[in-house]
DNA sequence: TGTAATTACGGGATACGTAAAGATG
DNA sequence: CATCTTTACGTATCCCGTAATTACA
């Protein structure tokens, strides 16, 4: 039954030289001691001590079981003190599924970086398009932009998504640069076209609250990089990510339009399996992204008007 | 607290698959089963098994944890059926007490066989004619003419040493033979002397019961060797156990006297420290002594009257 | 709808401590 | 006489099983 329960008391037993020596140093009666002592030897089906008015000494059994005794409760310590202190030194495979375009211009940034401070992490960067099933996909962090649903996820938000309004100098040139949501509605909009949300509807929050805009133009999609082509080409106006279009706007290759007015800003998520204990490495990247994105994203700093 | 149970339970849960097959195999509830899993969890700090409804799968640390819970567990049943199989496969160092002449003549004898019998057991045979210490001495065996008196002490009788009355031919042809127990008065009788006897006082069962004569003579000895050597050289008449004097009986160098009556027969003894649980190699000892000694003494046939 | 895991709750085994007794130097 | 071990006994803990709940295919 309580197997190592009764081996880890003889074996303190022996170090301490006599059951009530052994008791103090446990925290539990002598009584104890003796019946558990005793206990061990009826399964066993030998004497493990002599014992005397003096103290309680091994038998030659008992000193052979002495022997391994130390041996196995050394092990059983060392293997869970390695599976607790994968919290302090995560190891591992870490499977990540990230946006595609995130994944190469934020994510693969850092990951140099991650693997360098976390040498034992061996990790699994998939970029994807695709909803994920963790469970299939044996996912342990899924980067998602966007509100998540599913209960047994956590959500964690690693950085804001604010967006802005853009279009290339040279079709600002040549069709001039609307001053109010409402222009829009004369612009050649890039529509991008997500899943579950209405595509020609631009919701923008101002100085004045929200505001609203239905738009139309010649391209719709469902892949960020086309449109961005897009605007850059001079096509027509839209909305990105300010972690997508940084350095564009830096470059002055698109520029803002409509400022104070953006959509509303939505959230960057790390999500994971809800666990009661999680991975060490799935905290570890976890926390290494918030690091670096949480407080004030570094794509914003260039993004910013001033 | 209880870390190998649940350790072992979780081993179990990995070999099943999921919590209800490891239920079933362990006779368990599964709720009993999932409670120990999280406990467990608990005390680790993480996640050992990932569940569905379709089972429980390891995570990664959940498989490198039971690769050392596979090794751990192994290693306790070894060492447990190491400990447990020393009845049936004797191993140690057996130190053995007996009196000097019993064990030159009788115990020394068997000892080659005895220890190619149990070729793992080491044999430590002391031939003292001192009382023993069980403790101080280290001692596991102590074979002992005569009944025992300490409570702590279990004795087992391993032959009778029955007891004669006898004399050299050359004693009894100068001094004629007695024929009665009362004739011993006008003999010449060797006295051996041991502790808490009145060395005096000769006991005898004959045909008619008890009956006692109290002798003298010129020499007197606690050595039974002395005694001995003088009824050999015909100084007297001497009270000899059979094991002792029955070579010298079937040569003819000695002779029983006053047959059928014989001085009240006690016991040899294998005593040894009451346990719960003998040591294999004692046990094993004493049994050798029985099945040598046990039944009808081998030492008996000669000196049978026929 | 059926199987698997978890949670809630009540009962029973068990392991502890206190206290007394026995043993030993 | 002091110390150590064992036994006796009452109590509290905890551990399991039954049953209900939730999740998933």
């Amino acid at each position: 039954m309580d197997q190592i329960s009764d081996i880890s008391l003889f074996a303190q037993v022996v170090a301490s030289g006599n059951l009530s020596a052994a008791a103090r140093d446990l925290g539990l009666s002598t009584a104890a001691i003796s019946k558990r002592l005793i206990r061990l030897e009826e399964r066993l089906g030998i004497q493990l001590l002599t014992r005397t008015t003096r103290g309680a000494s091994p038998t030659e059994e008992g000193s052979a079981f002495y022997e391994r005794c130390v041996h196995i409760l050394g092990d059983i310590e060392e293997a869970e003190a390695e599976i607790s202190g994968c919290e302090l030194n995560p190891t591992g495979t870490l499977k990540v599924i990230a946006p595609i375009a995130f994944g190469r211009r934020h994510i693969a940034l850092h990951v140099p970086e991650f693997l360098a401070r976390y040498p034992k992490i061996h990790l699994d960067l998939r970029l994807s398009a695709q909803s994920v099933d963790f469970v299939s996909n044996q996912c342990d962090v899924w980067i998602r932009i966007g509100e998540p649903e599913d209960s047994r996820l956590v959500a964690r938000k690693i950085a804001p998504n604010r967006r802005i309004v853009c279009a290339s100098p040279l079709y600002l040139e040549r069709h001039g640069e609307p001053q109010t949501v409402q222009d829009l509605k004369h612009h050649n909009c890039l529509i991008i076209d997500r899943p579950n949300t209405r595509a020609e509807q631009w919701h923008f929050i101002g100085p004045n609250g929200p505001e609203t805009v239905r738009v139309s133009g010649n391209l719709r999609s469902n892949d960020g990089e086309v449109i961005q082509r897009s605007a850059l080409a001079g096509i027509g106006i839209a909305v990105k990510s300010t972690w997508d279009a940084g350095t564009l706007l830096q470059d002055d290759m698109l520029r803002q339009i409509l400022h104070p007015y953006e959509p509303p800003t939505s959230n960057i998520y790390a999500i994971s399996l809800q666990s009661r204990h999680r991975a060490g490495r799935v905290s570890a990247f976890i926390d290494f992204l918030l690091e670096k994105f949480g407080s004030a994203p570094y794509w914003e700093s260039p993004a910013k008007p001033g």
